[in-house]
DNA sequence: CGCAGCGTGATAGTCCATTCTCATCTAGCC
DNA sequence: GGCTAGATGAGAATGGACTATCACGCTGCG
């Protein structure tokens, strides 16, 4: 038979799904937790994997931290981190105009642009008063 | 007393200053290692942290590894990451305009533009016959 | 030169993210 | 309902980067 679905592995495909932004494992595995409680992380790591492998996801490589998750498929974007809450946001735009950066005789094949700040919801806050980093979903702007 | 000059923190300093690139641990352990034979990898980490925190190195994220250092005080640049040697190279210029992709209500505090591709060297290179990767010092361009 | 104490080398240990193991469970086909 | 292979959960195990430990060596001051 093989590929078999089961309701952890439907949470999963939602929780990144249902945010409009890339997640980390541990948030996937909150939100997830949240649908299915008794969820296992291992189960998370396992699903994040073959949803990778069957291109239903893309990870996210962060400098510095472990990569997080978010749909495949999307068009050409780039990303914004916050410094406050951890989470991270998709930026539709991209300036053009890379490959005049470029040294001669080098190849360019891609490119990552990384945002740091404050997120809408951070830069509002009187300064330490955001929530906390990683412990919930996209639920602002 | 304090802050004692050595063969081996001056090798390592040596290391970083010669290469107009940031280097990976590795390779600064083993440029740094060919000018004092029997340097130890602990050594090496203790001087990287040291020489951070005393401002004359900077530390380079990179997404997915470990992080590379380079001479702090540079103006701002980017940077280059060949896919085939695994080095990473200094980018000057970079473009403005960032500002206008942040969306309403996000504070825009910094960015990191990388770009990916190969080298000059691994670009003119029949493909497979490249230099390996973090092997050696920047010996080209 | 002599001494004090920082610096070093080798290795064990720590910290995390991720994967493996394995007994148990269950989706899907009969 | 019954069966079987794929899935799961809990915890152990792994791997990689970095740090701590500690005995010994070397710098730099007197």
């Amino acid at each position: 038979m093989s590929v078999r679905r089961t309701d952890q592995r439907a949470a999963i495909r939602r929780a990144v799904s249902a945010a409009q932004r890339p997640l980390s494992v541990q948030e996937i595995f909150e939100a997830a937790q949240a649908e299915v409680p008794g969820l296992g992380l291992a189960t998370v790591y396992r699903n994040l994997k073959r949803l990778t492998e069957e291109g239903f996801l893309r990870t996210v490589q962060v400098p510095g931290e472990a990569g997080r998750y978010e749909l495949a498929g999307l068009c050409h974007h780039h990303h914004f981190l916050c410094d406050v809450c951890g989470r991270m946001f998709d930026i539709p735009s991209c300036m053009g105009g890379l490959e005049r950066m470029v040294p001669a005789g080098f190849l360019l094949r891609r490119h990552e642009v990384l945002l740091y700040g404050r997120c809408d919801g951070c830069a509002a806050q009187p300064e330490g008063a955001c929530v906390g980093a990683s412990g919930l979903l996209g639920s602002e702007s």
